[in-house]
DNA sequence: ACTTTGACTATAA
DNA sequence: GTTATAGCCAAAG
């Protein structure tokens, strides 16, 4: 009887919800961290969608960070690719166009994840 | 157990 | 338009 886990053990359990809302991004799409947070029901942890990216590299399969940027924007995370300019090719072959680590037109490219 | 950190956001000046 | 400051909360040290 598994009486030890008082609460879901998994400790990463918030990165794992994370990774699944960002799965569900749209190919030519993008989102904000903040849309992702609210989407958990946690509209003030934003950051610590950042922080559950900052934790996705080697994880499989293979997130889709690079869509996610700041409500600006703004490609903020790409330093952490590994170059920063994997960033914005990423999101240029995929149809989104980018000019000064800035998403052109971000307002349509944006997408909101569907509870 | 406490402190620091961070791929954020909202508000104010 | 920009820059500064505060709030936020979980993971990592």
């Amino acid at each position: 009887m598994m009486k030890k886990n008082k609460h879901q053990n998994q400790s990463d359990h918030f990165f794992q919800l994370v990774y699944s809302i960002v799965y569900l991004i749209p190919k030519g799409k993008v989102t904000t961290y903040g849309a992702i947070a609210k989407c958990l029901g946690a509209p003030k942890s934003s950051r610590l969608v950042g922080y559950a990216m900052n934790n996705c590299h080697g994880i499989i399969p293979k997130v889709p960070a690079h869509r996610v940027v700041n409500r600006n924007g703004l490609l903020t995370g790409k330093h952490h690719f590994s170059t920063p300019f994997e960033m914005r090719e990423l999101l240029n072959q995929e149809g989104v166009d980018v000019i000064n680590d800035q998403v052109v037109d971000f307002k349509s490219k944006l997408w909101i994840p569907d509870l």
